[in-house]
DNA sequence: CGACAGGCCGGTAACGGCCTGTCGGTGCGTTACT
């Protein structure tokens, strides 16, 4: 079967012309030999049309499942990237294959009009392949109709677990992306990530619309990074702490490595510490110049650096295969973002280390920082200025500084504001970011009720999510065990390679037995919480993930007690 | 939620202690100005 380009389709092809055709490509062009664990089984199910969502650990060859998808389907791919700079490499990687993969060009602010109007032409004449962007310029209808026109192949979305950490409020235009597939007409989706618990992964399927989406996961586990937690109580001593062990890990020639604080301040404290102690070391965060990030990214990556002290700012799409040890200063947000920031270690697979250094204070932080429903008086006043617009003479909308200027209030909260209420059908943002009343939009006070509804759901989820890394620094059992679990991946042993298999105690309780009430992976409802999962289970409590209300322990003894919990399915 | 800075109080003055307010993370794009 021939497409008008020439092409053999193998979307209408069968598995087994696929699997040949795959693995041809992969060996000649990319030179493989043989495929990591998932990969393949992600390529065929993207190769035969079916969406897909791919949870493959760092270098485990993601980029190459869209490389050679894209070259057997039949129509440009448009790759959803979060960072310019992840689209520039990624873009210079795939300019080596050119010629065999085709060719790849990336859509963003960086270029000049002349530049972007060339991408875009290079898609819809077929001369660029892959198409490389951030979620924002789909928010440009003439960026749509363009690419619209060339009929798309597949559309992939890339850190995908950023759909769910930054489409609520930081980048809404993530949330808008399963609209823009729709205006594509759906091409096949391919949405890719590191890390992404199943809550998270639902997420992405449901944002992203993706229909009857193959899952695949593979391996999580990352045996040869041992994990650690140290516990203080004092702000000073945890401080030291820090400084210690980098300095004994650097002392002991075990390094390059990375510390990650919550704050800029933190970072700029640390570092200069170090820096005081003799190490090579920069701080790194987002309030930095541009070039200064850039320098100490060059440095880091060529080894004359021996620590890089960083905000959350730090790590994605920064592949130094070398580094030996990632510490916490703080706690992360969860243990999605814990785990992605842990992964950076060890990635040439040998011996790495991974230390939180734990303060339960400096939960508070991450606590702040899931917080913030808004109220609903404050929405309703946003809902009654967009509804009251037309009427008003405002036909271009309301926008945010319309709205400062009537509220008094900041720029940013109006915009979750305005975020909210279009997610309850309130209000329609249009491509200047102007808010014009939906059709059929329920009254400002209903949509307030309900958008103050929508972000209490979300602050509950998140807030549990930080209540699960308290959970990870608080554990006398097995560390990699509940890390892996909360993934839904069970070890049967401990796994003799963190500080509580070392120590003992991750040898003591009575393991998770499978006469207990409710075992791993169990589907159960909560007359108050309704439906979840089991994914944890210890002596007396359970962890339970609830569809509504995220994670939640319990004890045992009230659970039998009171009936809690009944069985589902 | 918690750290920290600044102001105020107290029947000495200097400084310790309390209260109050502010701030804290991630990046795209656009625009104004060098």
């Amino acid at each position: 079967m021939l497409s008008p380009s020439g092409r053999e389709n193998p979307a209408g092809a069968s598995a087994s012309v696929r699997t040949r055709r795959i693995r041809e490509f992969a060996r000649e062009v990319l030179g493989y030999t043989e495929f990591r664990p998932g990969q393949e089984r992600a390529m065929q199910a993207v190769v035969g049309g079916r969406d897909t969502l791919a949870v493959l650990p760092s270098g485990a060859g993601k980029t190459a499942i869209y490389q050679v998808a894209g070259q057997l389907l039949d129509g440009p791919v448009l790759v959803v990237s979060p960072l310019i700079a992840l689209q520039r490499d990624q873009v210079e990687r795939l300019t080596e294959l050119e010629g065999e993969a085709g060719r790849a060009a990336q859509l963003n602010s960086s270029l000049s009009a002349a530049d972007q109007r060339e991408a875009l032409a290079g898609v819809g004449d077929g001369t660029v392949r892959f198409l490389f962007l951030a979620p924002e310029q789909l928010a440009k209808p003439d960026v749509v109709d363009s690419i619209a026109a060339a009929r798309p192949a597949l559309f992939v979305v890339d850190e995908a677990h950023c759909v769910s950490a930054w489409g609520h409020d930081f980048r809404p235009d993530y949330l808008r992306l399963g609209g823009v597939i729709e205006q594509l007409g759906h091409p096949t989706v391919l949405a890719l990530t590191a890390t992404a618990a199943p809550p998270v992964r639902a997420e992405i399927v449901e944002q992203l619309r993706m229909r009857d989406a193959e899952i695949v996961v593979a391996g999580f586990d990352r045996p040869e990074i041992r994990l650690e937690v140290d516990h203080y109580a004092d702000a000073h001593a945890k401080e030291e702490a820090v400084l210690d062990r980098v300095l004994t890990e650097i002392g002991d020639g075990r390094g390059p490595g990375i510390v990650y604080s919550a704050t800029r301040k933190g970072t700029e404290q640390v570092a200069g510490q170090l820096a005081d102690r003799g190490l090579r070391t920069h701080a790194y965060h987002a309030g930095l110049r541009k070039s200064e990030r850039e320098a100490t990214q060059r440095a880091w990556m060529e080894d004359e650096l021996d620590v890089v002290v960083a905000t959350t700012a730090f790590g994605m799409g920064i592949d130094k295969p070398g580094t030996r040890f990632v510490i916490h200063s703080e706690p992360a947000d969860s243990v999605d973002s814990y785990y992605q920031e842990i992964g950076r270690a060890g990635r040439d697979g040998k011996p790495a280390l991974a230390v939180l250094v734990y303060r339960q204070e400096d939960l508070g932080l991450r606590r702040f920082f899931a917080a913030g429903t808004p109220a609903e008086e404050e929405l309703q006043q946003v809902a009654g200025l967009v509804a009251a617009a037309p009427a008003a003479g405002l036909e271009d909308g309301v926008d945010v500084k319309t709205l400062r200027e009537e509220t008094g209030r900041a720029a940013t909260p109006l915009a979750r504001d305005l975020n909210l209420l279009e997610r309850v059908s309130a209000v329609v943002l249009d491509e200047d970011g102007a808010a014009h009343p939906a059709d059929d939009a329920p009254a400002p006070g209903e949509a307030a009720a309900a958008a103050r509804e929508l972000a209490e759901h979300h602050e509950k989820v998140d807030q549990s999510r930080v209540e699960m890394m308290r959970g990870y620094a608080e554990i006398t059992e097995c560390r990699r065990r509940f890390l892996l679990g909360y993934f839904g991946e069970q070890l049967a042993e401990p796994c003799g390679n963190c500080d509580n298999c070392t120590a003992g105690t991750a040898y003591e309780p009575a393991a998770a037995d499978a006469d207990a009430p409710f075992p791993v992976e169990t589907s159960v409802e909560h007359s108050e919480w309704g439906p979840g999962i089991v994914m944890r289970v210890e002596d007396d409590r359970l962890t339970v993930l609830f569809d509504e209300v995220g994670y939640k322990t319990l004890a045992v003894a009230a659970v039998v007690e009171h009936d809690l919990l009944h069985r589902r399915g």
